[in-house]
DNA sequence: CGTGCAGTTGAGCAAATTCAACGCTTGTGG
DNA sequence: CCACAAGCGTTGAATTTGCTCAACTGCACG
């Protein structure tokens, strides 16, 4: 695990950064209803950033100083529990806001999954704007009821069959990254298991056997096709 | 399943409240510094209901048209799946917020577990409220994080082992309701296991064998006395 | 052409579930 | 007062599910 913390990050990774100069960091815009979605104004607040393969963008315990949006790529947030398995909290995808918490400090570490883009905005800044303005405290509850509902639905996941876990995944991926019914997942077999609490072995298992019934095709282990996304749906039946 | 639904909740049972008196429903004082914990003001703005054993307070889907406190007693959300389990999602005890969405409708359904009082308050009243003062908006929204910090707890909590998953439920309960070693559970085994994710049989072999290792003492089934926090501690290695 | 990594597959095992029986308490009615 | 049913909790035996350990494949990279 890389030790990197967000302000050396911030003040690393800037330099080598290869699009960072598109906005300043630390700059205040009036507030702007957003147009990118939901605290649209991060993009504008936020300096860029870009993180390798499995670079850790936070750590769990450290102080929650930033707040981040994915430009490219996709980001994992992880803790490591007491019996050394890693839970995987969520996966982020380009648009999505992560590391938004009210504490002092993050519960998940961060880590970018491939290569990511991500936009870093003080914590303090969006705080402050907050208190100003009705429409920006709004919108950072909103971001959080989100997360609290995107954790609820992870949370049913894990109480259900191998099978259940897989196909909801798939189906959920489906719907944040793919238009059409062809996938191409950023994550690794590891990844998944660790997101839906089974061991890669099963994952890896569970995947053949929906080729087996048809449910999806795997032309390689990340390219999945949905052939038959009604069987999918009819697991969780 | 009972059909109540909040509205006729307030209607029906305000009137058979045994102590509804005492605050003015839809009454809108200044906000006040919370002295009874965050949102504290809720007690001020709302009016009192009393439930019995398994009463519906709010049903999943429906209009989430209020927000709630528990006054005493003690409230169970849950879920049904498709496959007809049910999974609890949180049990509230005194001085606890619950039924706060950010959307339309109620993700899981409420209810009251023994005899339960509750405060209710108009959640667009607490919504108005917010937008014309930045500490509620902010209190709203410390709320929500609370609330979704114990999800993540309980998402973490449904992939360890079933004795780490009770001993974690019993630390937590104690936590929460107890000064001392001893405790007295307000819910069923089944209510337990619901919350845990694991059988009505699983959950009840595992306290005997909390027992039979001088983890627990069970002088009866709802009245448990934790021995050795320290070995339930150590479960989670 | 080997090395290393990611993914797949197989065999045996451990943990939790299922199904079933039983005990204890509580409340009801004779 | 006893008899009995109902609900809740516990315990036992068989079964299932997913895990562990291990081997093997395919592919990228040097």
């Amino acid at each position: 695990m890389l030790m990197q913390t967000p302000v050396r990050s911030l003040a690393t990774n800037s330099s080598n950064s290869s699009n960072s100069s598109n906005s300043s960091p630390c700059a205040l815009p009036r507030p702007v209803p957003s147009k990118n979605g939901p605290l649209g104004v991060l993009d504008l607040m936020g300096s860029q950033m870009t993180f390798g393969p499995n670079e850790e963008i936070f750590g769990e315990n450290e102080p929650a100083e930033y707040v981040y949006k994915v430009a490219s790529g996709a980001v994992r947030t992880c803790k490591i529990l007491n019996d050394g398995r890693r839970q995987i909290g969520a996966f982020y995808l380009p648009g999505d806001v992560f590391g938004l918490e009210i504490g002092k400090e993050h519960q998940f570490s961060a880590e970018a999954i491939g290569n990511a883009v991500v936009v870093v905005v003080r914590r303090s800044a969006v705080v402050s704007l907050a208190e100003r303005d009705c429409w920006a405290a709004r919108a950072l509850w909103d971001c959080t009821a989100r997360e609290l509902h995107r954790v609820q639905e992870h949370m049913l996941l894990l109480v259900k069959s191998a099978q259940q876990r897989v196909a909801c995944f798939l189906l959920e991926m489906s719907k944040r990254l793919a238009a059409t019914d062809a996938l191409d997942l950023p994550m690794s077999r590891q990844d998944i298991a660790d997101y839906l609490g089974l061991t890669i072995e099963t994952v890896s298992r569970t995947m053949s056997q929906l080729v087996s019934e048809a449910a999806i095709g795997l032309p390689s282990p990340r390219h999945i096709v949905l052939c038959n996304r009604n069987a999918l749906r009819r697991l969780n039946s």
